[in-house]
RNA sequence: GGCGCUAUCGUCUAGCCUGGUCCAGGACGCCGCCCUCUCACGGCGGAAACAGGAGUUCAAAUCUCCUUAGCGCUACCA
């Protein structure tokens, strides 16, 4: 009798942001069921969309999972026999796939412009039909390709998906689930830039590298039967799918970062343990059979069943979260064991020697040192909102913001402000003093106004106290999550207060965006 | 709009597969009391849920169907 295959799992994280909690979430599932039979995890990460993957979002992904606490047994940063595990690396891999179903007839070159297919796709949507790809190419005459070809036409290419019967999908939590085909359009497998996109690159490396399990978020299950179809064009076994639910909002709306802190390293600076945070994420639709909430990674592997996942989007609820954290820090720690954490946490010399800097051109006494920055090590500051609002703003240029008719009420102009630099701060790259600078000086003259009226408000709603440490070393030093936390919290205070942007408002402050600074992140 | 997934206290959940032991148990949060130099911790107690409707059955939170609601997908993003 055959041994039975090593079972191996895979996060595959896309570096295209902050480290998500979501990711950590899913870690967390792929881990404990693959320990849990003895198997293999393997990290791998998903750069193959050129425009908005960067190196700095994959070093911090690999470094906030690192803080959580849960090992891989194969990655980037670790290596290992199925290497390399980054797609940029492998494309050569992909490229050669697709030509095999290039050959068999199973996929094709799609010479349709992103514009046609705006177009076409608005067109489709008005007349209530469905908006995926229309076939289009998919039965061009060989004289029109090579004529494509000799003028360079850019192109993609598509897979070919059955117009008619259905598809069935084996899903280990769900049972069988039917997808009619004709929901499934001919999916692009290759950009147009030579990259993959995620449906070929998944199926490719998870072949390659022995995946028999897939956990990941459920809303892969619309797209599982392409990866089906794909699995049977190469002649390939699929490995089993487990789709698990989706981490939520208080709102119910899958978990973003516009309505709560989505980022591992926002609630690391927050003041959660690594062990507190993953312990919360196992109780996420998951119960250990003795229903106990406080246990280790260890435990959760010991005892894992699928059997006990729960299928209903769990919503991730900051306030257990903390209480769960409390207990780590009263019942798991003696006073030395409390102190290094905090050392290894941000209360060391390293931050110190950022912090210092800023306190020492403002110092007399040693005793006024402790508590100017006590914000840095805070997760939110308090301050009485009704101080986030100068009782007037002296417009400086000729005309107003092209979204304003009239000088507006200085609460809903904070609140503007606030919403503006937001925006704003999406754009930055590197999170630097200088870089936050220009953004506040560029907001201040677009809006005619001096930048120190347009700082005012920071100030409060970064430190919680009109006179602080220079804002913008401030900003940075805090870092570009808990800086936007921060601001997003004085936005609720405002709106607390009455001072809320109304929908319409919202609207002409958007479209008055867009036109001076450019369209949003 | 189309397709799919899901559905127990406000929230996380137990129970559902293998109907009766469930006028539904635990936890967070909330309220009250106790402990106490304050606060917190801790202890005790309280309010709080089987989405709706049909069916199967002697019996349904548990099985079936329909409805409703929520969510997701519907990109040269993952």
């Amino acid at each position: 009798m055959s041994q039975k295959p090593e079972v191996r799992t895979r996060i595959a994280p896309s570096p295209t942001g902050d480290p998500h909690i979501g990711t950590a979430y899913m870690l967390l599932f792929n881990y404990a069921f693959a320990k849990s039979q003895r198997g293999k995890v393997v990290l791998r990460i998903e750069d193959t969309d050129q425009a908005r993957c960067t190196p700095e979002s994959e070093t911090a992904i690999l470094k906030s999972l690192g803080w959580l606490g849960i090992q891989w047994d194969e990655g980037p940063d670790v290596g290992g026999p199925a290497g390399p595990y980054r797609q940029s690396e492998r494309t050569d891999l992909y490229r050669s796939h697709c030509q095999i179903l290039m050959d068999q007839g199973h996929a094709y070159r799609c010479f349709c412009t992103p514009e046609e297919l705006a177009a076409r796709r608005q067109e489709r949507r008005e007349q209530k039909q469905s908006t995926g790809y229309d076939g289009f190419c998919a039965e061009l005459p060989s004289e029109t390709v090579q004529a494509n070809l000799d003028e360079a036409k850019p192109f993609v290419i598509r897979m070919r998906t059955p117009k008619s019967s259905e598809c069935l999908l084996q899903d280990m939590l769900r049972g069988e689930i039917a997808i009619p085909w004709e929901n499934v359009d001919d999916q692009v497998l290759l950009k147009s830039d030579g990259f993959p996109t995620y449906h070929l690159a998944n199926v490719v490396d998870d072949h390659l590298m022995s995946i028999t399990h897939i956990f990941r978020g459920e809303e892969w299950i619309s797209s599982a039967p392409k990866h089906k179809l794909l699995y049977q064009y190469f002649g390939w076994q699929m490995p089993q799918l487990c789709h698990l639910p989706l981490l939520r909002n208080p709102d119910k709306s899958k978990l973003s970062k516009r309505k709560n802190p989505t980022s591992i390293l926002y609630y690391r600076q927050a003041g959660f343990l690594p062990e507190a945070l993953v312990n919360y994420l196992g109780l996420m639709g998951y119960t250990l059979p003795d229903e106990r909430e406080m246990f280790t990674l260890q435990e959760m592997v010991e005892t894992f069943d699928l059997k006990r996942i729960r299928l209903g989007g769990p919503i991730f609820d900051v306030q257990k979260l903390t209480w769960l954290n409390g207990r780590y820090i009263r019942e798991k720690h003696s006073v030395d064991q409390l102190l290094a954490r905090l050392t290894e946490w941000f209360l060391n010399d390293e931050t110190w020697k950022k912090i210092l800097p800023l306190i020492q051109p403002r110092a007399e006494k040693l005793t006024e040192i402790l508590p100017r920055p006590a914000f840095f090590f805070a997760d939110m500051v308090e301050y009485s909102p009704e101080n986030l609002v100068p009782k007037s703003y002296k417009f400086q240029a000729e005309t107003l913001p092209a979204d304003l008719d009239q000088e507006p009420d200085p609460g809903l102009m904070t609140a503007r402000l606030l919403r503006i630099v937001q925006w704003e701060m999406e754009k930055i790259r590197s999170w630097k003093a200088e870089a936050l600078q220009q953004c506040f000086v560029n907001v201040a003259e677009k809006e005619g106004l001096k930048l120190r009226d347009v700082v005012k408000p920071f100030f409060l709603a970064i430190s919680g106290s009109p006179t602080s440490t220079p804002l913008f070393e401030s900003m940075a030093i805090l870092g570009s999550d808990m800086t936007r936390r921060r601001i997003q919290h004085a936005l609720d205070k405002l709106a607390e207060t009455g001072h809320v942007i109304s929908k319409k408002k919202e609207k002409a402050l958007q479209e008055h965006y867009q036109k001076t600074y450019g369209p949003n992140i």
